[in-house]
DNA sequence: CGCTTGACCGGAA
DNA sequence: ATTCCGGCCAAGC
């Protein structure tokens, strides 16, 4: 089966960039996968295109893999819902306890996204009432 | 040594 | 909305 795996030449460094990002994102937000394969720059040698291709399982990769200091709880996919199988359960709660709420399995994206490190939290509050 | 199995995504049918 | 496909790597059994 094609699963597309092809990983990148130092993945350790890939995956020390991917925990960095996810460590910053707040209590009551969440990242996608391929937003975080966005906000990190593509390794030497590899092309844009691969890039696009490949990295946001890359993420994954390093997600399987995090430390115990990196909330991984926080990260979901492109469709906001929560892509591990194993443990699911727990995740979701986690994200309970910090606020994300969910309406049928899946998070509203455009209310719970971190928006990244540059930007200012929601400048606009008290649209809805 | 060989087969199985991954915390993904975007585009196409 | 749903299913299928390409991507073609590694660790674990």
């Amino acid at each position: 089966m094609s699963t597309g795996f092809v990983l990148p030449p130092n993945t350790q460094a890939y995956y020390e960039q991917v925990w960095a990002f996810v460590r910053q994102i707040p209590v009551g937000k969440v990242a996608t996968y391929g937003q975080i394969r966005q906000a990190l720059t593509a390794p030497e040698g590899i092309s844009a295109d691969d890039y696009q291709l490949s990295a946001s399982r890359w993420v994954g990769s390093a997600m399987a893999a995090c430390p115990d200091d990196v909330p991984w709880q926080r990260v979901i996919n492109a469709q906001g819902k929560i892509s591990r199988q194993v443990g699911a359960a727990e995740q979701k709660q986690r994200l309970l306890d910090e606020g994300v709420l969910f309406t049928r399995d899946k998070v509203d994206l455009d209310r719970y996204q971190w928006q990244g490190p540059g930007q200012s939290e929601q400048p606009i509050q008290g649209l809805l009432f």
